[in-house]
DNA sequence: TTCAATGTTTGAATACAATTCAAAAATTGG
DNA sequence: CCAATTTTTGAATTGTATTCAAACATTGAA
């Protein structure tokens, strides 16, 4: 007798219709703007019942900075098995998170939010948990290119492991990132095209890792080809997720 | 007849109660438990009062981070001005930069909650302008170190302005350090010891610019003692400040 | 089928702070 | 000294997150 597991498939069905609610409600009016009685409304629930899967606004908004993250991790994990060399693939990382942000501005800042104390430290630990467990593939991924890398030999270890070499990409891009969500920052600072200066620098700290084949950063013509190139081995496999979610809308 | 001016300046001096205060209140009970009524409070003020100088609890929070940006950028600045090459300098940042948070930890995770939209857009325009005028200073330090390592010969400019070139640094450093702050976050990744990853990951990619002179990253020893002269120095232009600031306190 | 026990949903009531604003107090200038 | 003006006050207002007692639904034993 399934009962036990039939309520189980509503209750998390009922999870999924209140975070795409809230995220469609966030995209329309910011996070600002996002209240918990309109969020149950919305769905035709009582506000009690939304209390019933999350326990405070922010332990909602970890859960939803976790779908989305969900989301950019196939996209991620994908982008890390295009054929092509481990420089190129781990550069193109740097890419599909740069355009990933450009196309979903309100998730970057949302999960920009949600690493804050008051939000992080407000959610359940169930929440932040979960939200750790979607972070394990896309590391995986990365740690993987760097671990092919090292072991094809266009990446010298240094007696580091995987995880301590990717942190630097990793940072470096969710560091300037922040930086570009920031409105005005950056024009302040008189930095213009943060995006291209992004490409650079990542660039230039692969060549300091000495991860071959080395690249000259500022040969604009090589940067912008290669750019162009992932952003069509991005965009098919893009139009390859949304057409599984297509599918598995019409389930 | 200085009656405006006498206003003005006790004005001003209330102001620095309030954030001075808020931010003893804040060291003690964190962010999320800052009120503005209790605050008031605390200053033997009106709750309306504090409503005559901040528009509303954000715009207090930004003008909090800067008048802390504005300690911060002293502290920068005279790291820049220490007598040492100029490689050697660019990297003190960072560690200036990695201490201040060890030291006010409190001021770091203020910094990234201020930058995030919720907080950002919802202060005053004109508090949004200060804190980008209290960033001038410091960029300007960061900008000269990169712009005298150019004249010097210790770094190819690559045809790029002083300003793009310190974005990497900066936006690393930034990166790394707010990742540090999501308690778990690296730990759940497998990542350690997340400072000394950062002094080796800045210096990755010093090497990547050509900042000559080039170093090992790994060499563990030639960095610890790199980091404790920096340490030293760095402690000295603290002791300095320390001192400066107690003689103010006098007056 | 019935019914007590158990679990779930509801939304009005509560709680909590941020923000406002009318009245009181202080200051100014004539 | 006083009327006009400015500043301060803190109780009232407002907006929302969160709770919880009552209503409703489900289950499984008799």
């Amino acid at each position: 007798m399934g009962t036990r597991e039939r309520r189980q498939r509503e209750f998390e069905a009922r999870e999924r219709l209140f975070l795409e609610t809230a995220r469609r409600l966030i995209r329309d009016d910011g996070i600002l703007s996002l209240q918990m009685a309109r969020l149950a409304r919305a769905c035709d629930y009582a506000t009690g019942t939304l209390y019933q899967h999350f326990s405070s606004k922010e332990d909602l908004l970890v859960a939803l900075a976790t779908r989305r993250l969900q989301e950019h991790a196939d996209y991620f994990c994908q982008v890390a098995d295009w054929q092509a060399g481990s420089r190129e693939r781990m550069f193109a990382l740097t890419v599909a998170d740069f355009r990933f942000a450009r196309k979903h501005p309100g998730f970057s800042r949302l999960l920009q939010y949600t690493f804050t104390e008051v939000v992080w430290e407000s959610a359940s630990e169930d929440r932040r948990a979960a939200l750790q467990r979607a972070l394990q593939p896309p590391a995986k991924a990365v740690r993987d290119i760097v671990q092919q890398a090292i072991e094809a030999g266009d990446l010298p270890s240094h007696g580091q492991d995987a995880g301590a070499l990717m942190l630097g990409p990793w940072g470096l891009c969710a560091g300037i990132q922040s930086m570009i969500q920031t409105r005005g920052l950056l024009d302040g600072l008189g930095i213009s095209e943060p995006g291209r200066q992004l490409y650079r620098h990542a660039q230039f700290l692969l060549n300091g890792l000495g991860w071959q084949p080395l690249m000259d950063p500022v040969d604009d013509d090589a940067l912008s080809a290669l750019v162009k190139r992932i952003e069509r081995e991005v965009l098919a496999v893009e139009r390859r997720i949304r057409a599984a979610e297509a599918q598995e809308m019409q389930r």
